[in-house]
DNA sequence: GCCCGGTTTTGGTTTGGACCAATTGTGCGA
DNA sequence: TCGCACAATTGGTCCAAACCAAAACCGGGC
């Protein structure tokens, strides 16, 4: 049973397309589609999303202008995106940028977004939501892997917010987190046990957002960020 | 001989979309669409140029992207693309963030911000802010020239911060401000009454950051925001 | 004169279909 | 066995149509 998601039976209207990309981009994100795989022709893809060939297309110019897949003519679309993205090149802020500066910028933002994705975020967009949670609940022991998932957790929130600027700042973020994870390497602390609680946050912030409580998703991503100042300051 | 491109009647298979992204610009740069005069509809431009409605959206996308047009929903197309070449390139994200959205990301950055900055500038910042301060307080009615003057104070804020994610992040907004008051235009109701009000706002904000009181300052920048939220609401 | 509600216009989204061009795969014949 | 032509597959382009939502327009009623 590959899929996961939702069905559009309820058609909600103007939200096929991002709901096509935010489907495959996580495929992609959990490796369900490795990298330099090919992926499903797009009359593959349209029929098992039901929808058209045309808005698959749509979805698929979007992976490839975020530099995710490939694609060539009369052979296929390859996945290009490497999770252990050793050679993509990080915007300049994100290298200047330090674990706690990291850190302060999310504290500001987060909690926020968080409301505004509450607000704004479609059925479609928590169910989307719910399919990386449940992957992330069934991490064990692949800090590597839960780290992704809490990206692809985190951008699907920014973008449930709906808006531009919101979501083009909270990239910065993201792309300053994932170069922290990649220099200061205090994943290493992600053990087995850690994960288990970060889990358990995720999972309330999670039916706090489905409940479209705000105040105590707020306060969920507020838990989470000091759960992660812990972490970082266990590193010396 | 204004349509120096091909007629589509060979119809050569994939050049239909790049003839009226030719065709269109064409028009554009030579002014027969002047600046800020909302071109022909959708449907008219497919009629016209003998093409699906879908081909010339394609190419409408392509000049968007360019910054050469701007489209609003049930209003129409306007050439945004000008000659004389005073239009900086905006980044994309501002393009297409809205008064209402900018002025959400500014509340949830800018008091935040006032924090950072009061506990980590130098005086030396401190001193520049206070140039600039002088600057604004000398305005009596160039709205643009106060405009100008604001941007630079809240740019030396986010310096102040010395967080390097946290002034990128603040450049996004600076730049949607800056596209916001080109497009919305509602620095005309930028009298002379209310530089005043605002006047006073900056000075007593700058008072609190030189006295090192946290919560005033961050309570003027809350102020300054409603005060904006106001001038937004009063244009229709 | 002004406001308010319905109507029209306009861009936005999605569908389904047709055809083209590049690539791959296959099977037949030399 | 090798090679070539044909067929199938895949992405690329374009078309026609339908419906939605935001904006603008317009006319009657106060």
């Amino acid at each position: 049973m590959p899929n996961s998601a939702l069905p559009p039976t309820t058609s909600l209207p103007g939200a096929t397309v991002k709901y096509v990309i935010e489907t495959l981009s996580t495929r992609i994100v959990t490796q369900e589609y490795a990298t330099e795989e090919r992926l499903p022709s797009e009359r593959q893809l349209a029929q098992e999303l039901g929808v058209a060939r045309n808005t698959v297309r749509e979805a698929l110019d979007q992976l490839e202008a975020r530099g995710m897949i490939r694609r060539r003519a009369g052979s296929g679309s390859f996945v290009t995106y490497d999770p252990d993205g050793q050679g993509e090149a990080l915007s300049p802020v994100a290298a200047e940028t330090g674990p706690l500066q990291l850190q302060v910028m999310r504290g500001i933002i987060e909690p926020e977004m968080v409301r505004l994705a509450i607000v704004n975020m479609s059925p479609r967009q928590i169910e989307a939501l719910s399919v990386v949670l449940s992957k992330m609940e069934a991490v064990q022991t692949d800090a590597a892997a839960f780290v992704r998932l809490e990206e692809e957790f985190h951008r699907l929130l920014a973008e449930g917010t709906g808006n531009p600027l919101v979501i083009a700042c909270y990239n910065l973020v993201l792309d300053a987190r994932r170069q922290s994870f990649r220099t200061a390497m205090y994943r290493r602390h992600l053990t087995p046990t850690r994960i288990a609680i970060y889990q358990q946050g995720y999972n309330g912030l999670f039916n706090a957002i489905a409940a479209r409580d705000i105040e105590e998703a707020s306060e969920f991503m507020k838990l989470a960020l000091i759960e992660d100042q812990r972490l970082l300051l266990q590193e010396g």
